[in-house]
DNA sequence: GATTCACGATACTTATGATGTTACATGATT
DNA sequence: AATCATGTAACATCATAAGTATCGTGAATC
């Protein structure tokens, strides 16, 4: 989705979900429901009929990392957690402090780091590494 | 597992994989399933037979939560990730780049946190916890 | 104003992985 | 020999994500 928004950004005009699909090598569906909850969260816009579709609807400066993943619906981050988060067992309590406490450490890093970085400043990047291979380019072209 | 592992440290004599089972409330195969990976591990042994069943096989000082993740079989961490590892999208190697570099960090702090703490320090605190709440309890019994 | 285009939403199907289940072989103890 | 427990394979079930089909609605075009 990063992906796409980044796209959309550049691009002049809005994108239909059929063309981000293919982009994506999926389909227009499940581009439609996955960019809801950009929409829900106002980062992004969608407009129908005749060329409709759809339209970043935010300053990429404002919009992190973090909250492109919330607002795509994964509030999850690990793929191990605690199972049983009040269990009767003594023993196993003790477990799950031990991870939550790692857990919820390098969450919060995560969180973070992810928090830091803008669309904008990947845009950025984007167009700094572009420069730098066109010159490259140049470079290379030029008659030796 | 880290639950049964601790549990089998204060366990005299072997356990069944059944018994195993119905303590984390699933079947005796399951249970054989996932311990296969601490045993090649070595950190368990197996054995067959009248009074067989499962032993710890290692000191709780060696064995760390990391270890038993790995040994585990769950080699992944993050529930995101690079679905494209080398991308022939710039915008999205950017991305990538972006995502990898939070993504290794949270995991490096997230691996030296489980590598830090030992079974055994899990038995520790499980002890100590134990000796506080039979002294509360021994208070709450005396007669006032 | 009829047509075409695009999203919105729902329901249904498919694919995948984790988990549960059954069954049988093997080795160890009694 | 009988019993107990693991090892393994094959199969069934479940949950989730992804894909698909379909219809409705609003907007632009002719």
């Amino acid at each position: 989705m990063l992906h796409v928004l980044l796209h959309m950004a550049r691009h002049d005009g809005p994108m239909t979900s059929e063309e981000i699909a293919r982009m994506l090598d999926t389909n227009p569906v499940v581009v439609r429901r996955t960019m809801a909850g950009l929409r829900d969260a106002g980062y992004v816009r969608s407009e129908k009929g005749h060329g409709g579709g759809w339209v970043i609807a935010a300053d990429l400066q404002a919009v992190t990392l973090l909250d492109v993943h919330r607002a795509v619906g994964g509030p999850r981050l690990f793929t191990i957690g605690n199972e049983h988060p009040n269990a009767s067992c003594a023993v196993e309590r003790v477990v799950n402090e031990a991870l939550e406490s790692a857990l919820n450490e390098a969450e919060a890093l995560l969180i973070a780091r992810l928090g830091r970085v803008s669309l904008a400043e990947l845009a950025r990047r984007f167009d700094e590494r572009c420069s730098i291979t066109s010159r490259e380019a140049a470079v290379a072209d030029r008659p030796g």
